[in-house]
RNA sequence: UGGGGAGUCGCCAAGCGGUAAGGCACCGGAUUUUGAUUCCGGCAUUCGUAGGUUCGAUUCCUACCUCCCCAGCCA
């Protein structure tokens, strides 16, 4: 787990090659760009990682940058929310924070320049207009009656746009390319817009704002970036991209390369900001950070590590295929990230009382666990029995089915780190539910001691002393979906939430549990991955979440028959 | 039916003319006081389809098929 392997990918070899060429004389400096207008997501995860894992592993930068040109959408909370994700996961900018905000002066004087040029020109068409004028698929666009207007007059109207003298869609500032060529983002896409809405940088200062592919080439070009990494839907933006900054050559201190690779898609799982935003908005989950939602924020509540997301990214590789990615991965990477690094403590989720009968009354024998089985290093832990004990209902079938092999009448398993036990009897109410199990011991058998091994019992069950255990609040978190892909159904995604997503219950836990500080982690033996929720947890008073499940071989064989 | 992309094992993914890496899943088997972990072994005569070039093609050429993206004054 302490060293990734690092997988090669095509965008590595176009390092790899330009190293070679010496292209950019071996600089290697990329960006996470994101629009501050919601919480990141896993799938923002996989982006960052590329990024700062590439700037790491060739010695260069990767720069955090705000896409902030869009103000009615963005806001203070997400950036801070979206620098903590970032930090968490493990990455550091440095001093290299910026916002596409603070170019606004210089992308307005570009934006003069290419008017000079004669390659922008100010539009009077309404939207819906330039809709129209715009053309289809199939068929090309029409010239704007307005793209011939002289430099003096787009100069003098630009600059009144700025001076807020026209009202909000008034006029555009269109980049004057090709209204018939066969790519649509290259008919004299609109750069700026007129917008009378504070931004919570820059105030009120602008009226107007660039746009996303006027604005992102020219930040990138600014910041010397050398590969511009992004998602698929942006590949036919590349010759916008490239046609920007080839307009201002030399005026601009590079030209950097836009690469595209796929984003990541998650089964189970939506991963547009307009889903989570809604998700969280329509209360359909406790906020941005629920433990359900596969944002950041809310797989760090739910007990993700940064280590397993990283793992994660680098399992799944980087290519421009579209693909499904299947949501066991990220869960294995939990498992095998926590397998190594938790303590393991026992819990009892729905307890089912025993008693030994022929063990002494008031008698508290020291049982001894090991914190870790694969690390005696971690030393081990009391664990003391008493003549009366929790067990896990399921590990009692009245009449066991095929396979089984813990406990049911006459049969015999071990109280792990104890005494192998035998059923005698089972007491029911007057319902006829069990209530609680009757057993002996055989005090010849304790772990640890020579007659420890005897006799071989497959079984091997939990328990907490009922004297010795304490309550707890604890979460049973389950898939937030119950259908493998929810936003490509015939329904609305919302109608394949799972009711049953989260479960809450009081389990029965050691004592030292409650010591747990925020977002200590722990394997509960037998059952899964738990966290101290960093939200809810008090001292003394935890609260734990399920991150996820242990691999159950047993249940598979039981849900399949 | 304009333009841009992608199709290699169940899921990801290398390879880019010299005869199919790796991971995950899965199936055996061994260890195991977690039906966990770990460990060994197995797992594509075949690379969307059909032709062609070549001594030789997943890699080159041609045609076809399937899937994804684009008609915001969003990013």
């Amino acid at each position: 787990m302490s060293t990734l392997p690092t997988s090669t990918h095509f965008i590595r070899n176009i390092i790899d090659e330009d190293n070679r060429t010496g292209k950019w004389g071996g600089r290697v400096e990329t960006r996470f760009p994101p629009e501050p207008n919601g919480y990141l997501h896993i799938g923002h995860a996989k982006s960052i990682c590329l990024n700062f894992g590439l700037a790491r592993d060739y010695g260069g930068t990767c720069h955090l940058r705000f896409d902030d040109t869009n103000p009615e959408k963005e806001a203070q909370e997400y950036v801070d929310a979206i620098c903590d994700s970032v930090r968490w996961l493990g990455f550091d900018w440095g001093s290299h924070i910026y916002y596409a905000s603070d170019y606004f002066e210089k992308l307005y004087e570009f934006a003069e320049y290419l008017i000079k040029k004669g390659k922008a020109y100010v539009d009077s068409l309404s939207a819906e207009e330039i809709r129209e004028f715009r053309g289809t698929l199939n068929q090309p666009g029409k010239n704007s009656p307005y793209r011939d207007r002289t430099v003096e007059e787009n100069l003098d109207l630009f600059r009144r746009m700025r001076a807020g003298e026209f009202p909000d869609g008034a006029h555009v500032l269109r980049a004057k390319i090709d209204m018939t060529s066969p790519n649509i983002n290259m008919r004299d896409p609109v750069i700026y817009r007129i917008r009378r809405i504070h931004h919570q940088r820059t105030g009120d200062k602008w009226c107007i704002y660039p746009m996303y592919d006027y604005t992102h080439c020219i930040s990138d070009a600014l910041e010397c970036i050398t590969h511009s990494l992004c998602t698929l839907e942006f590949e036919d933006h590349r010759p916008l991209y490239d046609w920007v900054l080839n307009q201002l050559e030399g005026q601009v201190p590079c030209h950097p390369q836009q690469i595209e690779f796929a984003r990541l898609n998650l089964t189970f799982c939506v991963m547009s900001k307009r889903k989570l935003i809604e998700l969280v908005e329509g209360r359909f989950v406790d906020g941005w950070d629920d433990p359900r939602m596969n944002t950041l924020a809310g797989v760090r509540r739910r007990g993700f590590t940064p280590e397993s997301i990283r793992l994660f990214a680098e399992r799944i590789g980087i290519s421009k295929a579209d693909s499904w990615i299947d949501m066991t991965i990220l869960e294995d990477c939990l498992r095998e990230d926590l397998n190594e690094h938790a303590l393991r403590r026992i819990a009892v989720l729905k307890p089912l009382k025993l008693v030994i009968d022929n063990f002494p009354e008031d008698l508290e024998e020291e049982c001894y666990a090991p914190n870790h089985p694969q690390k005696p290093e971690w030393g081990k832990r009391v664990l003391p029995l008493t003549k009366t004990v929790y067990i896990e209902r399921d590990d009692f079938m009245e009449v066991p089915s095929k396979g089984y092999f813990r406990l049911s009448p006459g049969a015999e398993v071990r109280l792990r780190y104890a005494y192998i036990i035998k059923c005698v009897s089972v007491v029911k109410n007057d319902q006829g539910e069990i209530e609680e199990i009757h057993c002996t011991y055989d005090p010849e058998t304790k772990s640890g001691t020579a007659g420890a091994d005897t006799r071989k019992v497959k079984g091997n069950i939990h328990w907490l002393s009922t004297k010795h255990a304490q309550s707890v609040e604890v979460r049973i978190y389950d898939r937030l979906f119950n259908h493998p892909y929810p936003d490509t159904g015939d329904k609305d995604f919302k109608a394949y939430l799972n009711p049953h997503s989260k479960q809450m219950t009081t389990a029965h836990v050691e004592p030292s549990l409650l010591e747990a500080e925020a977002e200590q982690r722990f394997q509960f033996e037998r059952h899964g991955y738990f966290v101290a929720d960093r939200v809810e947890t008090q001292p003394g008073k935890p609260v734990f979440n399920r991150a996820v499940t242990l691999r159950d071989t047993w249940g598979k064989i039981t849900k399949g028959a």
